[in-house]
DNA sequence: ACCAGTACGCACAATCATGTGGGTACTGAC
DNA sequence: GTCAGTACCCACATGATTGTGCGTACTGGT
């Protein structure tokens, strides 16, 4: 069991980041939308309730951080936490090669 | 449309490579396990569909390439193409992130 | 009172990913 | 002929992930 392919950290970062909608919300939170609504605005046509979802397996999972403001209209903020922070920037290189992946393959399959 | 979170780079690489047994195939290829029967013992209990169907997939997005030789008791050669070596490179540091991240859990829930 | 907005929750449905249990075509050992 | 092994495919079932629609508690504007 030592080091077998299921235990890689890739599998691990695929649980934490390997949704739908997750890379997206980090991303956002990480370009400087905070409230809930902004972050339902930015992300896409994700709805409230994914959303809402999405952010507290984010929170479990020690990525982002919630602070509700008692204040008057109800006010909630989302932020990385320093691990998510990590991660975000660990992916950046990731991104990159992705998006290199996909024009690569845009050259390749002329369809549109 | 430009660079929206949904378009990031990551989203891509999750496409590919983020479903249950996907890095797991990846790894043993990149550690030399290269015919089907080696890769169905290596991986896990992975059934011989999904195998068979992630490495095709794999196939169709040029992550791996497959080898079929006529001779004897079939024999097929998967092996990881340059595109697929890179990815592997650099989802490294995410994969020691991954097992960092466990080991970080580990210490604050201890309970096992 | 009524409309709008914020940040969610809940029930239910559809979709997608995986797993199960078969089967195929071929060859070698016994 | 029968068992074992290689490299798959197919039909079907389950379970996880996402989506849809509706509801809540609270406040501001008119």
């Amino acid at each position: 069991m030592s080091r077998d392919a299921q235990e890689c950290g890739v599998n691990v970062v695929i649980g934490l980041i390997g949704s739908k909608w997750k890379p997206s919300i980090l991303w956002r939170l990480a370009e400087g939308d905070h409230r809930f609504a902004e972050l339902r605005r930015g992300v896409s046509g994700i709805s409230e309730k994914v959303l809402a979802e999405q952010l507290r397996e984010l929170e479990r999972d020690a990525l982002v951080s919630r602070t509700a403001y008692e204040g008057f209209p109800l006010r909630v903020d989302y932020a990385l936490t320093p691990l998510g922070e990590e991660l975000n920037d660990l992916l950046d290189p990731v991104a990159q090669w992705g998006d290199a992946y996909l024009a690569d393959k845009a050259l390749e399959a002329p369809g549109g």
